[in-house]
DNA sequence: TCGCCTGCTTTACAGTGTGTCAATCACAAC
DNA sequence: GTTGTGATTGACACACTGTAAAGCAGGCGA
């Protein structure tokens, strides 16, 4: 999936603390200098640039390092699991509001970073496809199903799943607009129910 | 509106002329170093200082500009003018829709900047406040209308319908997804109309 | 015509962050 | 004990920000 090239160099525990202590300071402090995080992994300086090619590498190994720590395999699979694709919908909202907490100010570091640096910008956005594709078979089984409401097209109605549920918008909502986790999975929930699908009671 | 000083100091076109060429630079480059701005007006980097407090200052002094430029006013009247409030919803998505192409670039710097900055950070806010306000005096209408769809408070569709229409949003859709503005307008209108407007038809 | 004020320029500087390099150290395993 | 791996140290070039001070050009009033 990632197009860019998984540093195998040093002791993996080393690397592993200085992901630990990236996650750390961003979740607190939001953008933090590569200093930084040295010093809070006790390790110096140039030892991350051993370990990883640059800024860039070491945020795409966190995005990494985060789905594995946070299980997003196991959550995946149980929104596959679900009954029907209306709750599949539903499962799958409740996952981003509980993984985006964890991984939204990581989310804001690689939005913001995108543009200039190429393979990073790469790397982000065969993320989001893949996000993207999630959704699609969310609202594919929907259609499948006969529960996608009038006027869809498949692929609109993913890209809009996919887009309302982005990083930056639960972040305006919860940071800003002072909504709970659970606020959001109900209203949100709400939106995309009354919107996709069809006889939503 | 804006918490920050407005510097008054110099001659207004040589203001003028600094705005155009970082709203032109910004918009072609994304972020862009303050030194490229002056070059592209054809001033010294220190001019740009004298006009602007720092690097935060002209770029939500860019903000106001592009508002008075493309005639925010104006369109807010339209928005308001509809004759329902389910017409206001869909003219509120069209202007999104005509705006957000020459404001996304500097929405997208302003959005990265924002945390360590506080006067920044403030007068962003602010404006997303003014921001979700306009859409909350839209479904409050819907409300008063008796159009708001069962399950919603005002604030929370507010919300969603503030947060869904974010210039975040529809960067994903066109730049990433492929919308024209025509797509957005109509995948968005439909999606807010069937999830907040009762009996939409 | 002189002197002054305003707006802008030029040059320099301190500070901060990134990424690279070379020399060195600590400590295994052989 | 030698070798090798992983980490450290200190230095460097580069880019960008924001500040400071001296100077220059033109308009305007006395």
């Amino acid at each position: 999936m990632s197009s860019v090239d998984d540093q195998t160099y040093g002791d993996p525990a080393t690397r592993e603390r200085i992901l630990r202590a990236t996650w750390e300071l961003v979740a607190e402090r939001g953008d933090v200098p590569v200093g930084e995080v040295a010093r809070h992994a006790g390790v110096s300086r140039q030892t991350v640039y051993l370990h990883f090619r640059d800024r860039g590498g070491l945020l795409l190994a966190l995005v990494v390092h985060m789905d594995e720590a946070l299980g997003l395999g196991e959550s995946l699979a149980h929104v596959f699991a679900a009954p029907t694709a209306e709750e599949a919908l539903a499962r799958a909202v409740a996952v981003h509001s509980t993984f985006n907490p964890g991984i939204d100010a990581v989310a804001q570091v690689l939005e913001g970073a995108s543009p200039a640096d190429e393979p990073l910008a790469t790397a982000w956005r065969d993320r989001m496809a893949f996000r993207r594709q999630v959704h699609r078979d969310i609202v594919q089984r929907l259609a499948d199903e006969g529960r996608l409401a009038e006027g869809w097209t498949v692929d609109a109605a993913a890209d809009l799943f996919h887009t309302v549920t982005l990083p930056a918008s639960w972040r305006e909502l919860t940071r800003e607009w002072g909504w709970s986790a659970d606020d959001y999975v109900e209203e949100m929930t709400r939106l995309l129910r009354r919107a996709l699908v069809a006889d939503a009671d």
